[in-house]
DNA sequence: GTCTATATTTTGATAGAC
DNA sequence: GTCTATCAAAATATAGAC
């Protein structure tokens, strides 16, 4: 049945994406990935045509669910502090949604490099970093962001500290992934010394 | 000649750390390691037991190299604000003075986990979490820093922005890392939203 | 200290039975 | 759609000549 193929699909791309995550592409196996299925490495090859194609598939729906989202938020229209706060936000529930994709996104560029869909990748990349340092420009031109840090060195930092948070952030008790995205926010934009006012 | 011997193997140490940031160090293979230094796979075997001992050697020559530059900060007995703008300062130079291994130590946790010397390595990073936390807190206890943000969240962030700059950070023209370790300071503790006050 | 040659293991992938 | 069996390539590591 279709549904019964879609779910081993599924399966099979869960449980490569938490290895890659965990070990890495090159580390992982095919015979790991299998194992965790339930099958043996050479019956995975009627899912997919090869290791690649997996890592692909990863990649290339992850990065898709996430231009999904940031058109969601350009699509608000806002300011450019409520826009920027937005795509943390956003940023922070693709990660949640995808932890394994994200970290493999995030760690594996040199493996993704060397795949033939590379190009695809690379302007996905491109028009996610244009969307933030989109938001960071216009703030800096409408007064409402510093002058004296350059747009591309915030966009790193702040770029880093979301992405990179998929390999510490658990969620857990009250400490939600809204409550995540406010506090980076406010850390980033607010700095972290003590308020005078308060 | 010992002179001879000692500059082989620190070719060999550093085209391994040049390889093992650029692809991974699962991805590199002793060949590619021997190639670059100009000799054969099997000679390499005369300076290292085994490819892990040139990961091991990488890694833990880094972290001493961290731990004294921590060490020589806290000797200074600073404010807990001037202490975290050293730390960083601290940070980015040893990430300058070893980018290659920067990239292994940051990247590279998984594989290092295999290791036997891992317990070394673990401890390590728990003496280097420690000194940028004591920092925190002591900011956070002498009302310098906000309460609102766990300590823990904070330099989470942090700590991310600050070592995964090794990732774009190149030094050229007048961004030296001076400017870096300011810059990354600032954003941090007065945030990136425009001063009322200027 | 380096090279030649090779042992051993692991890995991605395939062919065909069921 | 999965398994059995296996191939071919690649990788770490070793032994011994020079």
């Amino acid at each position: 049945m279709v549904t019964q193929t879609a779910d081993r699909r599924s399966a099979i791309l869960s449980s490569a994406a938490e290895l890659f995550a965990q070990q890495g592409v090159r580390s992982s196996t095919v015979r790991q990935i299998a194992d965790r299925v339930g099958m043996l490495s050479g019956s995975l090859y009627h899912h997919f045509p090869s290791k690649d194609a997996i890592v692909r598939e990863i990649v290339t729906s992850y990065l898709a669910d996430l231009r999904e989202r940031y058109s969601r938020v350009l699509a608000m229209n806002l300011a450019p502090r409520a826009r920027l706060e937005q795509l943390i936000h956003a940023s922070l529930l693709a990660a949640e949604a995808a932890p394994d994709a994200t970290v493999v996104y995030q760690n594996e560029m040199s493996y993704i490099r060397g795949l033939p869909e590379f190009e695809e990748v690379k302007a996905a990349t491109a028009e996610v970093q244009q969307t933030w340092l989109g938001a960071i420009e216009a703030g800096r031109a409408d007064g409402s962001f510093r002058t004296d840090i350059e747009p591309r060195v915030f966009y790193r930092f702040l770029r880093d500290a979301v992405w990179l948070s998929v390999r510490w952030y658990r969620p857990e008790g009250s400490y939600t992934v809204d409550q995540l995205a406010e506090d980076c926010a406010s850390l980033f934009l607010d700095g972290y010394a003590a308020f005078d006012d308060d």
